[in-house]
DNA sequence: AGCCAGGGTCTAA
DNA sequence: TTAGACCATGGC
């Protein structure tokens, strides 16, 4: 049976050492939303834009249609202001202390914030143990063999596999839509994915 | 649990 | 240029 760190193991093995996402707690905020439904390198092109601006005590400032303006190019603007104005209000009043678990139901709280993008900030910017599970992961798994009959069975797979390190858990959502989006978008022959010696029926 | 809203971008013709 | 797929989803 495959265990998550056969997983994170050959994914490290074959790529190296993943990206964090970004050391700026805010930074991650911010382009949590942005990047929903929206290409990361789209993010990156409209954050280098507007970088300077990325800031707490600034976007909160902006007036709707200026935050729209320059989100624009990532889709779904108004949604996204409204989502990211919510959010940057939470986060300048967040206490930092609290549960992981209080700290979750507090971002699932917040319109336009679901599972995903919740264990996103958990992990990237509160070093939370919170393991971020998107559909890639999903589809990840069956094609490597494995079935599980809930959400709470794949968070557990992942958890219990990896103990509460939040830095793993980063590591291998990066390695994994590094994996899936970057290296093997096309189907590759068996024999040349890094994952082929997991599973044959790999990609 | 499945469908749909929400805007832009990318691709092929 | 234009239809249609696609995008590191969420909400209902």
């Amino acid at each position: 049976m495959l265990s998550a760190n056969d997983l994170y193991t050959a994914l490290l093995e074959a790529y190296g050492e993943p990206r964090w996402w970004s050391d700026d707690p805010y930074m991650v905020l911010f382009q949590s939303v942005l990047v929903q439904n929206t290409s990361w390198t789209n993010v990156e092109r409209t954050c280098e834009k507007i970088k300077g601006m990325i800031a707490p005590e600034i976007i909160s400032g902006l007036a709707d249609d200026e935050l729209e303006a320059m989100i624009r190019p990532c889709g779904l603007p108004r949604s996204k202001a409204r989502t990211i104005k919510d959010l940057t209000r939470w986060y300048i009043d967040a206490d930092s202390s609290l549960a992981t678990c209080r700290m979750r139901k507090e971002l699932l709280a917040i319109k336009g914030i679901g599972e995903e993008t919740a264990d996103v900030i958990l992990v990237y910017a509160f070093h939370r143990p919170s393991f971020i599970i998107d559909r890639y992961t999903r589809v990840l798994l069956s094609r490597l063999g494995c079935s599980f009959r809930s959400e709470s069975e794949v968070r557990a797979f992942f958890e219990d596999g990896l103990g509460n390190d939040a830095a793993i858990y980063g590591y291998l959502h990066w390695l994994i839509l590094d994996h899936c989006i970057t290296r093997c978008r096309k189907k590759p022959e068996c024999g040349s994915c890094p994952l082929s010696a997991l599973c044959r029926k790999c990609i």
